[in-house]
RNA sequence: GCUGGCGUAGCUCAGCUGGUAGAGCGGCUGACUUGUAAUCAGCAGGUCACGGGUUCAAAUCCCAUCGCCAGCUCCA
C-alpha cells in the first residue's frame, strides 16, 4: 500500500501500482466523471499509476482543463473519423480552442455541408466501439518511422521541431496521432459533440503555406449543454449588428457604392449624433480642445510624417491636384501635428489635447470587411496629447479614466486589457520607451484595471494600453487604443520652450476610447440586441391609439411629449392594437403608449415599456416625468 | 488576397435527377373600428447577381466575372 494526497479526500491509501483511474473510481465516489487526473501539479491520463506520496487532483469535465481534454479528445475521434471515411488525408493539428476544438486536414476531398453530419455518423461509431486511448512514450526514431510509414508528412515537420525527449503518441483503434495528451480513458467517454462549420486555414497560419480544410466541433459533458451552447449560437446570430442594422434601419451598405462603405440612415445617424454630443461634452469638460482638419494632404505631409514609408499598402491612390499628389488621410495625427506646430509653445501651454471625430479611410483587404466593425472608412474618436516628461503619469491616468468613464457610460462593463511593449524594431530612445511602458503600467495598477502584458507587440513607434470589448458572438472588439508615440515629434520636430529657455521635445500620446464610431455602435447594438437605452433610443415612445377615433388625441399626446423635449411619434395606422404593439416591440421602443376610450375621457396614457412591463394610467404629465427619469444620459466623470 | 459555401420579389426562403418561377412577411388598395407581440380580402412586385457555353429547352449543368457569408491571413 502506498499514500496518495487528494484534494477532496485528504491522504488515502492505494494499491502499489494501481493506476489513477482505479483509485478515482474507488475513491473519487459521487465524483463520476473523472476523465483525467493533475498528478503532483501535471495533467496526466488516468492510466498513470502514481508513487507513494503523491499529489492527486482529479478533473473532470466541469473543469475548464477538463472540458478542453473532452474537445482534445474529440478532436481526435473526428480525425479517426476522417480519415476511415477519407483514407487519403494527411494529420496536421486538432487543438481545443476556446468554444470547441478544430483539426485541419490536407485533403484531396473538398468538405461540403453534407459531410457533416456523415463525419459525425462515423464519430458517433467510434464512440460506440469505446475505444481505450492509449499513450505510448517512444523514441524520436520510432517515432519518425511510424509517421513516415504513414505518410504523415506534416507530423513529421513538427517531430522535427519539438525539443528532444521521448515523444507521446496517442492511439486508439487504428488511429495514431503525435500529441501531448491527456486524453479521456475511452472514446466512450464522450457524451455530446457537435461538428459547427469547416473553413480553410493555412498550414501554420502562413499564407505562403498550403490551404489545409479545416473542421470545426465543439463537445460538452452533457447534451444539455451542448443544447444551450448551440441555442447561445443562435441567439447571438439574431443580435448580429448587421441583421438588427437592416431590422431597425439603422445603417446599410450598397454594392454600388463599394464594400466597408457605411450609409447611416435617419435612425443610425440619430443615435450616433447622440453618441458624438456625448462625446463632444465630455471632453470639453475634460479638458480637451475640439479641432477638424481635412480629408485629404499633401504628398510632402505623409513623407514627412512616414505613413508613405510604412502605412503605404493602407493607403489609397493619391489624387492628382495641380500637379502635386494628394492622399485620403488614414489617419489625423499629421492634422493634429501641425495644429501645434502653428505656433511656438511654451512648457506652460502644456498639456494640450487636441480631440476630434476624424474621418479616415483606409484599404482593407476585401475579405477582411464585416459589417460595421471591419470597414473602409470610418470616424475615429481621435485625441493627440502633447505633454511634458513630468505629466505624463498624469494623463495617462486621466486617460485610463476617462476610457473606462466613456465605455461604462455605454453600457460595458467587461473589458479585456493589454500592455504591449517594446518590439524589435521600433523608433525612439530606450530610456524614453522604458519610461513610457512604465508611465502606462503604472497607470494601470494605479487605476486598478487588471490587464495582460503582451511583451513587444507594441508598435514601432510606441508603447501601448488597448481594450476590447466581447461582442455577443464572443468575438473581442478593440474600442480603446491609448500609444505613446516616439516617431511623429521627431518626424516634424514637435517641441516647446522649456523654463529653462531651450527646446525639447514632448511626449505625443495619440489615442481612441471609442475606437470608430462604426465599430463602436456595432459592438453598443448587438451588446443592447438592439434596445438601446432610452436616452440613445431614436424613437423613445410611441402612441397607439385604440381605434381610429382616437388618433385625434394621440396627436394631442404625441405634441406634449415631443414638445417636452422627447422623440415621440404616433402610429396612426389603421390596424388592430396587438399589431402596433408587436410592431414596438420588435422596433424596440423603449415606451408604447396607448389610447383609447379611458385614456380619452380621462386625459391620460397608459404607457407599456419595452420588454412587456404594464404601467397604470397615468396623466401625461406623470409620464412625461418618467420619461425624463429614464431616458436620463450618463452623469459627467466627476473630479 | 486565399479556401470553401452561397447569390431566386424589399426581407426570409421553396423550386427533386433541365421543360421559360412560387410561399410567407413587407408594400399598395379596400373592408373591418380594433384594449397590450400578426384582422380579412384583392392587387402589384422577379432579365432567377452578371457574361459566355452545353442543350430542342437552363433558375437548374459547365466556365469566367462580380458580390455576400464563414474561416484563414492581415490589422498603427
Amino acid at each position: 500500500m502506498i499514500t496518495v494526497h487528494t484534494k477532496d479526500q485528504g491522504s488515502i491509501q492505494v494499491d502499489d501500482g494501481a493506476a489513477l483511474g482505479e483509485i478515482a473510481r474507488a475513491h473519487a465516489g459521487k465524483q463520476a466523471g473523472v476523465i483525467a487526473a493533475r498528478l503532483d501539479g501535471n495533467l496526466c491520463d488516468l492510466s498513470v499509476k502514481p508513487g507513494d506520496g503523491a499529489q492527486v487532483e482529479f478533473v473532470t469535465a466541469d473543469s475548464p482543463e477538463g472540458l478542453e481534454i473532452l474537445r482534445h479528445s474529440t478532436s481526435h475521434v473526428m480525425a479517426d473519423a476522417v480519415k476511415r471515411l477519407y483514407p487519403d488525408t494527411k494529420l496536421t493539428i486538432g487543438p481545443a480552442v476556446e468554444d470547441g476544438f478544430y483539426y485541419d486536414f490536407d485533403t484531396a476531398h473538398a468538405f461540403a455541408p453534407e459531410d457533416l453530419p456523415k463525419i459525425e455518423a462515423e464519430m458517433a461509431r467510434i464512440i460506440k466501439e469505446d475505444l481505450p486511448f492509449v499513450r505510448e512514450d517512444v523514441s524520436r526514431e520510432e517515432a519518425e518511422r511510424l509517421f513516415s510509414e504513414k505518410g504523415e508528412s506534416y507530423k513529421l515537420e513538427i517531430l522535427r521541431e519539438l525539443e528532444p525527449g521521448p515523444i507521446s503518441i496517442y492511439r486508439h483503434g487504428q488511429f495514431v496521432d503525435l500529441c501531448r495528451g491527456p486524453h479521456v480513458p475511452r472514446t466512450g467517454g464522450i457524451k455530446a459533440f457537435k461538428l459547427m462549420s469547416f473553413a480553410g486555414a493555412y498550414w501554420r497560419g502562413d499564407e505562403h503555406n498550403k490551404m489545409l480544410q479545416r473542421l470545426y466541433g465543439t463537445a460538452f459533458k452533457t447534451k444539455e449543454q451542448l443544447d444551450k451552447h448551440v441555442r447561445r449560437i443562435e441567439e447571438a446570430k439574431k443580435r448580429d449588428h448587421r441583421r438588427l442594422g437592416r431590422e431597425l434601419d439603422l445603417f446599410s451598405t450598397s454594392e454600388d457604392v463599394g464594400g466597408g462603405l457605411i450609409l447611416w440612415h435617419p435612425k443610425g445617424a440619430l443615435i450616433r449624433k447622440l453618441i458624438e454630443d456625448f462625446w463632444r461634452e465630455r471632453h470639453l469638460e475634460n479638458g480637451y480642445d475640439l479641432v477638424f482638419s481635412p480629408h485629404i494632404g499633401r504628398e510632402n505631409l505623409w513623407q514627412t510624417s512616414g505613413h508613405l514609408g510604412f502605412y503605404r499598402e493602407n493607403m489609397y491612390s493619391p489624387m492628382d491636384i495641380d500637379g502635386q499628389n494628394y492622399f485620403i488621410k488614414p489617419m489625423n495625427c499629421p492634422f493634429h501635428i501641425q495644429i501645434f506646430r502653428s505656433r511656438q509653445r511654451s512648457y506652460r501651454d502644456l498639456p494640450i489635447r487636441y480631440a476630434e471625430l476624424g474621418t479616415v479611410y483606409r484599404y482593407e483587404r476585401s475579405g477582411v470587411l464585416h459589417g460595421l466593425m471591419r470597414v473602409r472608412g470610418f470616424t475615429q474618436d481621435d485625441a493627440h496629447i502633447f505633454c511634458r516628461p513630468d505629466q505624463l503619469s498624469a494623463e495617462v491616468e486621466g486617460l485610463i479614466d476617462f476610457s473606462v468613464y466613456m465605455l461604462r457610460s455605454f453600457g460595458f462593463s467587461e473589458f479585456d486589457t493589454y500592455l504591449s511593449t517594446r518590439p524589435e524594431k521600433f523608433a525612439g530612445a530606450p530610456a524614453r520607451w522604458d519610461a513610457a511602458t512604465e508611465a502606462l503600467r503604472s497607470g494601470l495598477v494605479a487605476k486598478g484595471l487588471p490587464f495582460q502584458v503582451d511583451p513587444g507587440e507594441g508598435v514601432f513607434y510606441g508603447p501601448k494600453i488597448d481594450i476590447k470589448v466581447k461582442d455577443s458572438l464572443g468575438r473581442a472588439w478593440q474600442c480603446t487604443t491609448i500609444q505613446v508615440d516616439f516617431n511623429l515629434p521627431e518626424r516634424f520636430g514637435v517641441e516647446y520652450i522649456g523654463d529653462d529657455n531651450a527646446p525639447h521635445q514632448p511626449y505625443v500620446l495619440h489615442r481612441a476610447l471609442l475606437g470608430s464610431l462604426e465599430r463602436f455602435f456595432g459592438v453598443l447594438t448587438e451588446h443592447h440586441a438592439g434596445a438601446f437605452p432610452v436616452w440613445l433610443s431614436p424613437v423613445q415612445a410611441v402612441v397607439i391609439p385604440v381605434s381610429e377615433r382616437h388618433v385625434e388625441y394621440a396627436r394631442k399626446v404625441r405634441g406634449e411629449v415631443a414638445g417636452a423635449g422627447f422623440r415621440v411619434q404616433a402610429d396612426e395606422r389603421n390596424e388592430k392594437l396587438g399589431y402596433k404593439i408587436r410592431e414596438g416591440e420588435m422596433q424596440k421602443i423603449p415606451f408604447m403608449l396607448v389610447v383609447g376610450d379611458r385614456e380619452v375621457a380621462d386625459g391620460g396614457v397608459s404607457p407599456r415599456t419595452r420588454g412587456r412591463e404594464d404601467l397604470k394610467f397615468m396623466t401625461i404629465e406623470s409620464f412625461v416625468s418618467l420619461l425624463r427619469e429614464r431616458a436620463v444620459r450618463p452623469a459627467p466623470r466627476r473630479g
